[in-house]
DNA sequence: TCCTGTGAAGCTTTTCACAGCA
DNA sequence: TGCTGTGAAAAGCTTCACAGGA
C-alpha cells in the first residue's frame, strides 16, 4: 500500500517507539538498520516492523535495510509532528505542573502554549514560564492560540466540565490523565492516561506470580 | 469458567475501571447494577461487560443484575487490590514529586513507602512526607520493606541501570514512565506509560481530521 | 418479562512463510 | 546470500444472539 490510509493505533504507538530508537541510532551515527535490528531495539519482532513499515510505502533495500535518516522522516511525517502542535494544558496540580516542565514534549513538536486552572490561588501564577489563567478563559484564549490539542491534568470531577470547555474552544484531540471515561462529541479523539488502570494491571499479575 | 485464570490485559484495564464506577455508585447507595447500566457508565457495551465479568465465575441474577458491593469485593479480589502492596518510587524530579503527591494509590490500595535519586541536591530532602535516598540505597532499604513494585519517574538515560537495580532488590512489577524500552529478565513484568506514544496517536489522528 | 452467561461469528492484530530483488 | 514486502494462517479480542433462570 503506497499512500497513507487509516493507519491501526496499536501500529501507532510502535511507531512512535521506532521513531525513538532511529533519534538514538542517529546519535550512535547509525546508517543502516534491518527490521531486525530495529524490532530487537524496540522490543518487536521483525515481520511486525516490516508490517508496521509497510502502511508508510516501501523503503528498504532487500538484502540491505532501512536508511536511518530518511526513516525517520517518513515516520515524523506519517505522524503529524513535521509541522508542530500547539496545546492547551488544564490543570495546575502537582501533575499539571510535571507536564508544564517535561522537556519531550518540545523535543515531539508539541508546544505547550497556555495553562489553566480553576482554582483562584493558582490564577496569575507562573510555571514554567507560562502564566495560569482562569478556566473560563480557555474559549476567548484559544480564539488567537488556535491550539487543537487539549492535555487534562486535573481531578476525576472536574474533567468533563473542562473537556466541554475545551471542545467548545475549537480542541478536537484529548489526552486524558484524569481518572473518568469523557463524554465528546464523536468527532473529538481522546486518549486516556490512567494510573489506576495500569496499577490493576500490574497488581493482578503480582498476585498470579509462580502460579500459572 | 469458575476460578480465576489468566485474565487478558484489556480485560483487566475495563476492571479497573468498573471498579471505578462501582464505587461512585455504592457512593450513591445504589445496590443493584444490570450490565447494560455497568457498562453506559464505563462507555463499553453490555456484551462486553458481562464477558469481562464471566471471568470472574458466576455473579449476577438473571432478571436483576450484580449486586454492587459484592461485585466490587470479587474485582478487587480478582486484581489482587485486598491485601494492599507496597512501591518504590524512583525519581524525584518534576513528575516523581507529582506522583509522590498523588491520592490515588493510597485510594487504590498502594502505599509508597520509599523514595530514591540519584541527584545529590535532591537527597536527604522531603517529598510528601517521604526523605529522598540515594539510588545506590534501593537493595538495601527494600531488604526490610520488601517492596515487589517499582515505578521508575526518571530520564530516560536512567531508566535501565535504575530497573537493574529495582530487580536487584527483589522488585517483579515495573511501572515505567521513562521514555525507553527497559530490558528484564523475563520473570520481571513491565507497564509502561509513554508520553510520546499518545502524543503520536493524537497526531496522527489530528492531521488526518477531515479526510477519511 | 428482564437480564445473565456463553457458544459462535466477526473483526482486528500478530505471526508465519516465502517470492523476489540487490 | 541477506533482507524486504506481503499474502495467508493463527491468535486474540469484541460483538452477536439466544438458551435458560429469577
Amino acid at each position: 500500500m503506497s499512500s497513507v490510509r487509516r493507519i491501526p493505533a496499536p501500529t501507532l504507538e510502535r511507531l512512535a517507539a521506532y521513531l525513538t530508537c532511529l533519534r538514538e541510532m542517529q546519535e550512535e551515527g547509525v546508517a543502516k538498520v534491518s527490521s531486525e535490528a530495529l524490532g530487537k531495539r524496540a522490543g518487536n519482532n521483525a515481520a511486525q516492523v516490516r508490517k508496521d513499515l509497510s502502511h508508510l510505502g516501501q523503503f528498504g533495500k532487500p538484502g540491505v535495510g532501512y536508511e536511518v535518516g530518511p526513516l525517520r522522516d517518513r515516520i515524523v511525517r506519517a505522524l503529524g509532528l513535521s509541522g508542530g502542535h500547539k496545546v492547551l494544558l488544564v490543570g495546575a496540580g502537582s501533575l499539571g505542573r510535571a507536564l508544564a516542565r517535561y522537556q519531550g514534549f518540545r523535543r515531539e513538536g508539541f508546544e505547550i502554549c497556555a495553562l489553566f486552572d480553576n482554582d483562584p490561588q493558582k490564577v496569575g501564577h507562573k510555571v514554567g514560564g507560562l502564566e495560569v489563567f482562569p478556566v473560563e478563559e480557555i474559549a476567548t484564549r484559544n480564539r488567537e492560540l488556535r491550539a487543537a490539542i487539549g492535555i487534562i491534568a486535573a481531578p476525576g470531577p472536574a474533567a468533563q466540565a473542562i473537556a466541554g470547555a475545551l471542545v467548545e474552544a475549537g480542541v478536537t484531540c484529548i489526552l486524558n490523565f484524569a481518572p473518568v471515561r469523557l463524554r465528546v462529541a464523536k468527532h473529538v479523539a481522546v486518549r486516556a492516561v490512567d494510573l489506576s488502570r495500569e496499577l490493576a494491571v500490574l497488581s493482578h499479575w503480582l498476585s498470579r506470580r509462580g502460579r500459572e
